[in-house]
RNA sequence: GGAGAGGUGGCAGAGUGGUCGAAUGCGGCGGUCUCGAAAACCGUUGUCGGUUUGCGCCGACCCAGGGUUCGAAUCCCUGUCUCUCCGCCA
């Protein structure tokens, strides 16, 4: 959420930033709605100090007994009620509005974000890795004849619809053994600490890491109110909410592994074939709080957390900043990692690394102080590290050979019972 | 699911209708003392919003939201969270 009294002070700065993300100015806008909530609220609280007056001089009649001087102040507050309620209503529609205005804005790019429409305006920043040579064409996931037997689309259907998977034997242990290696890397080796947290979160958690009021269609909802995270980004983050940390406590860096849900709205005939995309997937996720000072840094080395992942596992990958067309609502600065997939000859995202500065802990109030300081909104950060379920797809991909059976990465052995690859007839050996 | 108890400032803990943003203790900060420190003593110490060039003034906040009352931390209702006991349960 944006700050109004940085708004008030520089309207033509903001307005600007929303250029730079195709948006039109709406500093007007939101101004207007700001001088008309001051103006309730000023008029209200001149009404509630008449009242508080009248109240206590009417206490003073009373106890002196004087009976006639109480009924006429007892009168005079009544009205005053009924004007305070009336200018309290119109200053809380106003506060309302004017919440729910900026609640609606994106956060502005940082000035070294590129600037572009839509994802042709992305830049690439670095490759790591060759894709291998196939003397063979090589297939989807879903074509190969390994991976064909632990991965059942049709009993998914029948019991949960479409775009979502039943994973099995060799498969299901792959995606397992993945989600392992990168919880042991992150806490043992980036220093992350592995968290675990709830899947259902009240409203309040998703409007503090701006999943609402703007995206409420792309999560599902219980029917008792709880939404199902799309990310763990909202539990992970959502935890220091209201919260004034210790400035020595920071950066705070955290990982889950969680499921992730998301109604998929707007993606209809995309990525239909396969478990590229589906409602219901596994996520390791990172989140880290930080001071302003140093977002920027620990960007990058979220960055490459996520990079140590695809290069233990020898995936071709390539690095990409979003231009500020393409960026995500909550980010200033977001990197994508996209991973080679030999089956569609093509890159394709398995990771987003954001740094939303104080954007989310406006909303959720988080803050940090240094002894003796003035408490400061700290920053927050975000970024997949790595999506478990495309993983295992670049995993497959990128292994099969000619025959159907699967070569996995060395670096997964050991999650694997010491098993190496995946045999043309589906079995783990 | 049933029964009961309770949510007050950084913490502990008073306050059960008015002068209470809230006693007291601890902690924090400043000072006196000291070569320095401790102890002791003195002072000080919440957040948010509005308004003002500024000093300041005004408003709100004792879990949240309603209500009663001239007046609510205090009374009533609802919600929520915590604790205790019972039941159920992976």
């Amino acid at each position: 959420m944006h700050d109004i009294r940085a708004i008030r002070e520089n309207p033509a700065a903001f307005d600007a930033g929303l250029a730079r993300r195709g948006l039109p100015g709406m500093s007007a806008e939101l101004l207007a709605a700001d001088a008309a909530r001051r103006a309730n609220i000023l008029a209200a609280e001149t009404a509630q100090a008449a009242q508080n007056v009248a109240s206590k001089e009417a206490g003073s009649a009373k106890s002196a007994g004087n009976a006639a001087e109480f009924e006429r102040l007892r009168g005079l507050v009544g009205e005053k009620k009924a004007e305070i309620a009336l200018l309290n209503d119109a200053a809380s529609v106003e506060d309302a509005r004017l919440r729910d205005m900026l609640m609606r804005i994106p956060n502005l790019p940082m000035a070294e974000v590129p600037v572009g429409a839509d994802e042709t305006g992305n830049v690439e920043v670095r490759r790591w890795g060759t894709p291998r040579l196939m003397d063979f064409a090589p297939r989807e996931h879903f074509e190969i004849a390994g991976v064909k037997p632990g991965m059942d689309f049709a009993t998914a259907a029948k019991l949960s619809g479409a775009r979502f998977v039943v994973l099995k034997g060799a498969v299901a242990r792959l995606q397992r053994a993945l989600a392992q290696m990168m919880l042991d890397v992150h806490t043992s080796e980036h220093g992350l600490t592995e968290t675990w947290a709830p899947v259902l979160v009240k409203d309040d958690a998703m409007e503090g890491t701006d999943k609402l009021p703007k995206f409420a269609e792309d999560s599902y909802q219980t029917t008792n109110g709880w939404w199902l995270i799309p990310t763990s980004e909202v539990t992970l983050t959502y935890s220091v909410a209201g919260d004034i940390l210790d400035a020595g406590a920071l950066p705070i860096r955290m990982t889950a592994h969680s499921q992730c849900f998301r109604s998929e709205a707007g993606s209809a005939g995309k990525d239909t074939s396969g478990m590229l995309r589906q409602h219901q997937f596994e996520k390791v996720e990172m989140v880290s709080i930080t001071t302003p000072e140093t977002s920027l840094a620990e960007h990058d080395r979220m960055t490459r957390c996520a990079e140590a992942i695809l290069e233990r596992l020898g995936l071709p990958y390539r690095t990409i900043v979003l231009c500020t067309g393409d960026m995500g609502f909550g980010a200033t600065k977001t990197h994508d990692l996209e991973v080679w997939l030999p089956g569609q000859n093509t890159y394709r995202e398995i990771s987003s690394v954001s740094v939303c500065g104080d954007f989310q802990a406006r909303r959720m109030n988080a803050r940090f102080k240094v002894p003796g300081g003035k408490p400061e909104f700290v920053h927050t950060l975000n970024g997949s590290g790595l999506a478990v379920g495309r993983c295992l797809i670049a995993v497959v991909e990128n292994g099969q050979q000619a025959d159907g059976s699967v070569d996995l990465p060395a670096a997964l052995y050991p999650y694997l019972g010491g098993k190496t690859r995946i045999s043309a007839a589906g079995a783990l050996e």
